[in-house]
DNA sequence: CTGAAAGCGCTTACAG
DNA sequence: CTGAAAGCGCTTACAG
């Protein structure tokens, strides 16, 4: 049996009580009280249960993450930093793949409510399932809008496609299209297409936004894509709205002997570490990962602590950069 | 405050213990007080507390999860694959990222102890620190030796090793370079070398290899990717051990005006779903990860529920294929 | 078929 | 400076 509070008490001589004291190092102790309680959990190789204090603090430390996959190396990313950032904070982290299915979505959120986490960092692209749950704590979301009482943060998606665009328009394109993912979806994600068509339109050129139906289906992308070149064959620029789309379509562009950045050129968006090994050339609009993480900790963590939520701001833009590579 | 389970048998107007037992469906209950129970539960939005339960169960159902990080595409994939099959047998995982520091793998370990997780599973490229500490609960590696007590799980790096060997040697490469991570590390993953070397020594080839000191450095991996090119300007063929490292090399030889497969050819290791989405042209040796993933939690299963460990085996090594891309 | 009591391993207000 | 008692929210052996 795994030694308890108890046993150390007995073998240090003195209550549980003082025991818990030592180990929460709270309230008056003695020198001499102290070594002997430490004396003993080294004796023991006591190692407190931290079940039984969370039960009893109705505080578990414990953060939920609720992404699609970390097979796809943004939300890999996302979830180091913020697992990293939970870490320095003292969180722990229990992390779910939804397969952005709604059904799991609900059970993987059903599952850390049972386990009484303080907390959830949330990607998810349906909205409907969180909208009606009653929240019973903090919830913050990445990049997507998922009810009036979550907050968001994400990348300044606006300020992204504008400038993804404007390179693009800078470097002499004429005819430049945009693939976006599904925009059923009401997420802040749509500024990206949003901006393009603001700056196509001000500059007198006819925006073209073909979307992508399903997010993490590389068929229906696949299908997207080929329609795309066999529509537009004189297309000089693509503003995709993932760096996997633009590798796609760089990959669709060399079998049909397009030659990028001369033929035609290509902007993305992310800029994964995964993406800067694997794909380098690909010039990309680059989220803050990191900074997103650490905004979205900072907030839910606030929630948290300070009941009264209504300083939370609702939603956070971070600043994108841009990433020049061979592909412009 | 949340309801609990005194809360709804008041409600249902039984005792807590029958309760309990309608949560568990367990003993035998009327229809009747089913009913009242459940209607009860619905009506206060009762979420049972996993805390207790698994505080009196001596049982968490949760299983701690340390990788380098999950930002890697490679542990990203894995992470995905084990949290999914963690998921589908009842088991919640916690993460962590331990940048592949010693010291972070220490702190990671205590913590899981601490919340009393039933097992772990391990990607470290750190024997010692796992082999000091006394096991208070099942643990399986993945790739690496960590101690004699943890069984180890990987793909079969030695046919991995050879069949990237042999592959270059039948596209007549002559002089064949291998690009290999930190060997003072007694793991698995050795075996792709010393594949790589009996191959060649068998083929009457010198077998020439270069290694990369730490993992995860990439100005480390850079230095070494010149120096391979300045010391042996006429290599045909260059096997590197991971993906990252042969889209490194990619890179390098791109900036170095080498054709790539014309003048060199280059293999890769890993396969990951992001290396196939950003660089699908390399040609790589495929790990199954999944199927790693699937074998990791039976055995780390089997080890938790049977307390007898004899039956499971030490080391695992998963059949691997070689993905043929442009490179080659 | 159902309930009262004890206990999982902690912590804290209270008393001394 | 230290301890006995109660309680966090569950479950289960025991009794009826």
């Amino acid at each position: 049996m795994k030694p308890k509070i108890s046993d150390v008490a007995k073998v240090a001589g003195v209550s549980p009580t003082t025991v818990s004291r030592v180990l929460n190092n709270r309230g008056y102790l003695s020198e001499k009280t102290k070594k002997l309680v430490y004396r003993a959990m080294e004796e023991l190789d006591y190692v407190p249960n931290d079940l039984a204090r969370s039960l009893y603090n109705q505080r578990s430390n414990l953060i939920g993450l609720i992404v699609p996959t970390t097979s796809n190396p943004f939300f890999g990313e996302l979830a180091f930093h913020l697992e990293n950032i939970c870490d320095s904070k003292g969180f722990k982290v229990m992390i779910c793949n939804s397969s952005n299915r709604e059904d799991k979505e609900m059970k993987y959120w059903d599952m850390l409510s049972r386990n009484q986490v303080d907390g959830m960092i949330v990607v998810s692209y349906n909205r409907g399932v969180f909208n009606e749950r009653k929240l019973s704590h903090p919830v913050v979301a990445i990049d997507h809008y998922l009810s009036e009482q979550i907050p968001v943060v994400g990348s300044d998606n606006y300020a992204g496609g504008k400038a993804a665009t404007t390179l693009l328009l800078e470097k002499g394109c004429k005819e430049i299209i945009h693939l976006h993912g599904p925009t059923s979806l009401n997420t802040p994600a749509n500024l990206r297409k949003k901006a393009y068509e603001d700056v196509m339109c001000k500059n007198g050129v006819r925006p073209i936004t073909l979307e992508v139906n399903e997010i993490l289906n590389k068929q229906n992308q696949q299908r997207v894509i080929e329609q795309l070149f066999n529509t537009y064959p004189n297309v000089e620029g693509i503003f995709a709205s993932d760096d996997m789309l633009a590798a796609s379509v760089i990959r669709e562009a060399r079998l049909r002997n397009i030659e990028i950045p001369n033929q035609l050129k290509v902007v993305g968006y992310d800029g994964t570490e995964a993406l800067q090994t694997f794909l380098p050339q690909l010039t990309t609009v680059q989220q803050p990962i990191e900074q997103i993480a650490e905004t979205a900790i900072m907030k839910l963590v606030e929630m948290i602590e300070e009941k009264d939520q209504s300083e939370v701001s609702y939603e956070t833009r971070l600043p994108i950069t841009i990433k020049m590579g061979e592909t412009t």
